[in-house]
RNA sequence: GCGGUCGUGGCGAAGUGGCUAACGCAUCGGUCUGUGGCUCCGACAUUCGCGGGUUCAAUUCCCGUCGAUCGCCCCA
């Protein structure tokens, strides 16, 4: 019986690991300077928490959740999103009591039913942060600023900022019925989809690339913002300004998740066929007390890992490798066997990569095997060095070769 | 969820309704009983994603299925 993985998923092979790594430790290091601290949350939640906290009409819930039963009948969800949980936990721990404002960060995979393509898949990894218990425009600012700083430490060229307000919940309904007016006269000449979202979610009416005329002289949400509103958006403005954040705003940039209010952002980048949205995040005020928390708001972002790794690729970034060998040791002959295999651990105990070979292979053999392991050195140990207690010694990148005694094995290989 | 393309050894890649399924790289062995990145020789797919059908005969044709990939939708 032969198994393959399950669609959309994808297996992170040692090679790739080291990337996975170190894209993790860049967000984990700019984190730490922006001290936000790593938050972990169960990969499965309470079907409910994603219905209440990211919506129920939103596509994520209606159609893109891995939702079971348990033994005890109880309905859990594979985690979609990182927000919904970390808010959960936020409540139930009730770090609301907490003098400060709260700043978590996130890492991990998130699960989504959707048709795979380069760059989206049904597992997926995450990276996000959420700072809860503050209104102030400066942490909206931070946060975004925060994500940049991740794709500009990674490497990431022309990484583009679009930023945009949603609003209230009052702003937006007042602001969706007059779409409806603008569009309803010319509503039978658009596409199935347009017309399909018109009563759905007006909003999405804005993004579709079929009907752009249509979507001429259409209002704005900007127009429709109330004067705190307006106010906020502004002042985020202002403070990305000041920290030279490239941003243009995108008054018809929606996001997918219904407990977003005010700020919305998302991150773009050219490299991955269709897809161009990286990361994208903003702020969410009523999801708190959705969640069975007090009144406090919250702003958060979430990046997309894969896409940020296939970004670097696409931009042909120098990405990290795997550490090379420092020492490949050959025993010759059934009498070295012992010795080496001790050997190879005392190596390993000072600290030095050490390896030997476990498929008796001829001797040339091994040097192509130490040269594929990109080994520094070569230690030789056969009957003529076992009867001396020596070993010889041969540094591969020039072929020079020495023979020292047991006791400056160590030494020599640290020496360079 | 809808539409297009694709699925041959570890990797890359030919090919055909019918004898032993090219070739390249990689790997292992010999050439060279203890010194690499060269040469030459040899080994390496009871099998062409899986299941079914058509046929005297299918890897090659048809259907289904699984998977990959691209676009739509949506999003990270």
């Amino acid at each position: 019986m032969k198994f393959q993985k399950p669609r959309g998923t994808h297996d992170i092979l040692p090679q790739e690991a080291v990337v996975w790594r170190w894209v993790e430790q860049t967000a984990r290091e700019v984190c730490d300077r922006f001290r936000y601290r790593e938050i972990r949350t169960p990969i499965f939640e309470s079907t409910g928490l994603f219905e209440r906290g990211v919506g129920e009409t939103t596509d994520i819930v209606e159609k893109e959740m891995y939702t079971f039963a348990d033994k005890s009948e109880r309905s859990l969800t594979l985690r979609p999103e990182g927000t919904a949980g970390v808010v959960r936990a936020y409540v139930e721990n009730k770090l609301y009591a907490e003098p400060d404002v709260q700043k978590l960060f996130y890492i991990g995979p998130m699960f989504r039913n959707e048709r795979p393509m380069a760059g989206r898949n049904r597992q997926f990894h995450q990276f996000g942060v959420e700072a809860l218990n503050s209104s102030d425009p400066a942490i909206d600012a931070e946060v975004i600023a925060l994500g940049f700083s991740i794709y500009e430490a990674l490497g990431l060229r022309n990484v583009r900022v679009e930023i945009n307000s949603v609003g209230t919940p009052e702003c937006r309904s007042a602001y969706r019925q007059a779409l409806r007016d603008f569009f309803a006269p010319k509503l039978a000449l658009m596409c199935p989809d347009c017309q399909s979202r018109f009563d759905r979610n007006a909003m999405r009416l804005l993004d579709c690339k079929v009907d752009t005329q249509a979507c001429e002289g259409a209002p704005s949400i900007l127009e429709f913002l109330d004067e705190a509103a307006n106010e906020h958006f502004q002042n985020v403005q202002a403070h990305l300004k000041a920290l030279d954040i490239p941003f243009v705003v995108n008054p018809s940039l929606v996001r997918g998740l219904d407990y977003y209010t005010h700020t919305a952002f998302e991150y773009m980048a050219e490299g991955i066929g269709a897809i161009t949205t990286i990361g994208g995040g903003g702020r969410f005020n009523g999801l708190v007390e959705a969640v069975g928390g007090p009144e406090q708001s919250g702003v958060g972002l979430g990046l997309g890992l894969e896409r940020a790794i296939l970004i670097a690729q696409a931009q042909q970034l120098e990405l990290p490798k795997e550490t090379a060998l420092d020492v490949f040791v050959a025993g010759l002959g059934e009498a070295a066997e012992l010795v080496t295999f001790e050997w190879v651990h005392k190596l390993r105990k000072a600290g030095i990569r050490a390896e030997r070979d476990y498929q008796s292979r001829k001797f040339k053999t091994l040097f192509k095997a130490a040269e594929r392991q990109n080994a520094r050195w070569m230690a030789i140990l056969g009957d003529d060095e076992l009867a001396q207690q020596v070993v010889t010694l041969k540094y591969l990148s020039t072929g020079e070769q020495q023979t020292v005694p047991w006791t400056e094995w160590i030494s020599t290989i640290q020496s360079k």
